[in-house]
Order: structure tokens, then sequence, then C-alpha cells
DNA sequence: AGGCAGTTGAGACTGAGTCTCAAGAGCAAA
DNA sequence: TTTGCTCTTGAGACTCAGTCTCAACTGCCT
């Protein structure tokens, strides 16, 4: 009864609905997003299935992402990273992101208010939406307490122009 | 006089203070972005340059983007493309994107209340925001009137070829 | 003059993502 | 059973935005 084999089922009507067919990679590739991910590259996931011996290449796991996205049981995002990031879609829980520029922190949320004021605003420019997608950008809890400072390498960049400058 | 002189300077003081130099390479790179654009992608400016017979290197635009993103007066921001892309800041004008995924045409707004709300979700969930990047995809009023579908990038298609020709 | 940090362009490199192509699988009609 | 068709797959070539390396150059300081 794993809810897993549900979301394979859900693949599957999909699929037919296309006139495509639900095979065993691409079952197995649901089994694997739905069972343990959350946010997840498609590299990573190449990695987990040869890690399971599950033979699968590259490109049959960015054609099954495709097609996930299409089917809407599976989200693109951007994470702040320059790739992309995929999470899988559980009932129609739409969420937004908190990413913490220190430690990689990812927080879900999600506010039918600011949902509500979005729409508005589409009325107001007679626009259509289909989806949105936000980012905020900061520091988490964990990390102010430490009062770490975010992008730490530049700070220490410009440290050391700081001291060079001074000797001379 | 010119607004884009300042903006010449404001690096130029920036740069300053990292102990680098303002060359004429990174003053051309300054005049080019505020002067016209406003949306752009790295290759797209790489492009203009080359007709305006403008000699400077793909690393320069990078390295020199690097450096205006970190002065805080360029931003890159994601807009549903695969790739980034950059606007330049004027004054503190925060903005946010609806983008139509049929035309491409991109629509700037602010709208306070849904940054306050945004600030209260933060507070909430003790998280010290930097930065947001929202992007609404969906379909904008001319299109809607046409009745035309999404998912038509010739635009961006185009854009690419001219890079891929400059490239070699 | 010599030293040195900063800067540049050319081009090699990286890596996520896409595309091509030949081979295989499954099914339906003949 | 054979033929034909469409869907699917893996291997690997390819794309392209972005990064890195390196030798040459600049201009300032001593």
């Amino acid at each position: 009864m794993p809810a897993v084999e549900r979301e394979i089922g859900r693949f599957q009507t999909f699929l037919q609905g296309q006139g495509l067919k639900l095979t065993s990679e691409r079952a197995s590739l649901v089994r694997e997003i739905f069972a343990t991910h959350y946010h997840f590259e498609a590299d990573e996931l190449l990695f987990k299935m040869k890690e399971k011996s599950v033979k699968i290449s590259r490109a049959t796991i960015y054609r099954t992402l495709e097609l996930l996205v299409k089917s809407g049981m599976v989200r693109r995002v951007h994470l702040g990273e320059d790739h992309y990031h995929y999470e899988h879609v559980t009932g129609n829980s739409h969420h937004d992101h908190l990413i913490c520029t220190t430690c990689g922190a990812v927080i879900e949320f999600h506010d039918p208010a600011l949902e509500a004021r979005q729409r508005e605003i589409c009325e107001r420019k007679r626009f259509t939406p289909t989806f949105h997608n936000l980012q905020i950008l900061g520091i988490c809890e964990a990390c102010s307490k430490k009062g770490e400072l975010p992008d730490a390498p530049d700070r220490v960049k410009m440290i050391q122009l700081g001291a060079l400058q001074l000797r001379k």
C-alpha cells in the first residue's frame, strides 16, 4: 500500500493518456524520486540508480524527468544554484522556498495570503498566471545564532586586499 | 551629466575600495549596460560590444559582471530560462517579474504589500532575508487576446544563434 | 630600472543538459 | 509467423553558458 505505488499508477495513467508506456526504467525512477528524495538534481538521481545497480542512462533520466514535469508530478525549481533542481509534488501543495546562503538549507513554506496577493497583481496587469517561483535568500536561524556570515570566501579576500592597501 | 557617467563613477568608487581599477573595458561595459539594456544575457553583451567594434573578451565580460553584481549595481536574475539574465539596478528599486511563456515578454512590477508579507513570513520562520526572487509565469494580455499557445522560444533561439556565430 | 599587483584575451576546459542513431521491445494486422 | 509500426533505450557525440589558465601587458611604486 505504499504511497509510492500509487504515484507509479498516476504516472502510468498520464503516460497512457499520451499513448506512452510505463517501462521498468520509468517505474524505478518514480520509485526512487517518491521514496526518498525531496529536492534533488538529475545527476544525483543517476548516481543513486548506479549505486543500486539499476541500469539506466542519463538520457532516460532526463527524458523521464521531462515527462514527470509534464504530468505535474514533479516540479523544476531554481534553488539559487546554476542548474536545475527538482522536487516531487504530493497532492497539490504548492510551496515556496527560503534558502540559507550560508549553510544551503532549504526551508519550505506556503502562504495563502501571499498567493492571493500575487493573483491580485496578475489581475491588475491582465496577466494569466500559470505558475510561480519564489525564492527568498538569506540566513537561517541556526546560522544567525552561530553568527556566521554569508559568502565567507569573499570576505576573506576583502580582508586580504585591505591588508595589502595598508602595507602600501 | 548623463546618468550613465554617474554609474561609471559609482563603479569606480567601488573598485577603488577593493584596490581595483576602472579600465576602459570595464567602463565600456558599464556604459553599454546602463545605456540601453534592461534584462540581458552575458553573450548578448558580448555580441553588442563586437557590433560596436569594442574589443573585449568573453572572460572580461564575465569577470566584470561578477564585480558589478558584487557592487550591487547589477543583479543576476532567473527569468525561467536555463541560464542567467542580468539587470542593472537603478537606485534601490527592487521589482519582480511577470514572464509571458508565449512571447517571452517580461513585465516588471513592485508591490509593497507583497514584500511586507514576505518579511512577515521570514520573521515567523526566524529567517533573515537578504534578497528575493519572484517570477510569475503565465500569459500576457496581448497573447491571451491573440489566443496564442505558450512555448514558442524563437526569440531565444535567435539570440543563441547569434552568439554561436560569434563564438568561433 | 626593477618589482609587483592588477588586467587582459585566447583558448582550453567543465559540466549540465540535449540530441542522434542504431538496436530492441511490444503489439497488431496480414 | 512474418511484417510493419511506434515507442523506448543506452552510448556517446554534441551544445553552450560559464570558468579557468596562462602568458603578455599596464601602470604605479620604490
